[in-house]
DNA sequence: AAAAAATATTGAACGTGTTCATTTTTTGAG
DNA sequence: CTCAAAAAATGAACACGTTCAATATTTTTT
């Protein structure tokens, strides 16, 4: 049984974690002031400093979660051992654009990404970049494998290729969040494009 | 002959660009204080406003100069009619990397990628996405350059593959104005290896 | 050259994220 | 049960980017 103390401190993280996802998706982060989101919470200004250590660490908690959850699906899409390259590149970029809006909205991925970007010294920033680093392992992850099963030809540098194909996948999504008209079908489509004339030239012609 | 309302008004925004630039190379941007600025300019807090929309902006007038000189090299890149397209990247790509830190710092361009992916519906975003569509568009001139002159394939889409390369290039200088470890020679010599795959399965092989 | 209009300067005041000395609550030993 | 120590909560104070009403300067008009 948990003593009173931790009970409590317990509930006061669920509801401020919770006071401040229901603001920033209702009026935006910068709108979302901390002294709107403690009093929601039923705390004080200075407990919710107690509990993280300033506004953007809010949102990691939620960052994290999300990236969590497209690795897995990610994994689930890998072991499917596709046989055409377009096709699984297509797939497994598509889980992630489709899962990017469940937690996060598109102005917090703007944030996320700001802070990151601004602050590389933080702990926000490192754990993002660390988030970052195992989506793009998981592409060369594809690509590895699709080539250890003849799919792709044995002489295509898979890791530079997925480290490429990536980071594509990466400033799109920026572009996505920047802009507000862009929907994940658009994003999706256009990514594919890019894509073909690479998973063309890697395919191993059949025989 | 300019009027003395002319005259001072020029001489202002000289000494505070000078002021503002010089604070952010010593103490950084965060650290350089809009009164510190002012002060070092012989101007008030206000006047300082009067000139620069907030403190982001004064950066684009940096950002920008530095764009353009980027692209003007490159068009005399693309000039030089090279015959291997790994050597044509990396000389373009080169060239980028190699004149980015002229005018401004890691941590400016931190400020200003996090301004411009955390504000995009300001001027200022606007400003900075322009100029990488003009580089984009930069990558894909040399790969059309490349095609008409039979380096590369014909049967390969050139823009789709200027703008994978590119977003690569762009995300790569990302991670390299995050690392302060990381120096010019690294990134290239990193891009060039993503490269490398992509530029040799576009180029047309000797008959 | 005086008056009026246009333009520029100023710094005090404001808003919001963050800090920290003080107060309150909880815990566990005696 | 009592009380001292530990942990947590509090909100006033601070920092800095930004705004704006008041003031000063320059230009134009008469």
């Amino acid at each position: 049984m948990l003593g009173l103390r931790a009970q409590k401190k317990a509930d006061k993280n669920r509801r401020i974690l919770e006071a401040a996802t229901t603001l920033f998706h209702k009026v935006g982060y910068d709108a979302a002031r901390i002294e709107d989101i403690a009093e929601m919470a039923g705390v004080s200004v200075g407990t919710f400093y107690n509990y993280y250590k300033n506004k953007g660490d809010m949102l990691m908690a939620t960052v994290s979660m999300e990236v969590e959850e497209v690795l897995e699906a990610g994994n689930g899409i890998i072991a499917q051992n596709h046989d055409d390259v377009g096709a699984a590149l297509a797939e497994l970029i598509g889980t992630y654009y489709a899962h990017s809006l469940t937690y996060l909205s598109k102005e917090m991925w703007r944030t996320a990404m700001s802070l990151s970007i601004g602050q590389p010294e933080t702990p926000f920033s490192k754990r993002y970049t660390a988030l970052d680093y195992r989506l793009s392992e998981q592409v060369r992850d594809l690509f590895a494998a699709l080539q250890a099963r003849g799919i792709i030809r044995q002489d295509v540098d898979c890791d530079a290729m997925g480290e490429l194909i990536f980071n594509n996948v990466n400033m799109m999504f920026i572009e996505f969040v920047k802009n507000e008209d862009m929907d994940v079908d658009g994003l999706q489509a256009e990514v594919a494009r890019q894509n073909a004339p690479v998973a063309l030239l890697v395919s191993n012609v059949a025989p």
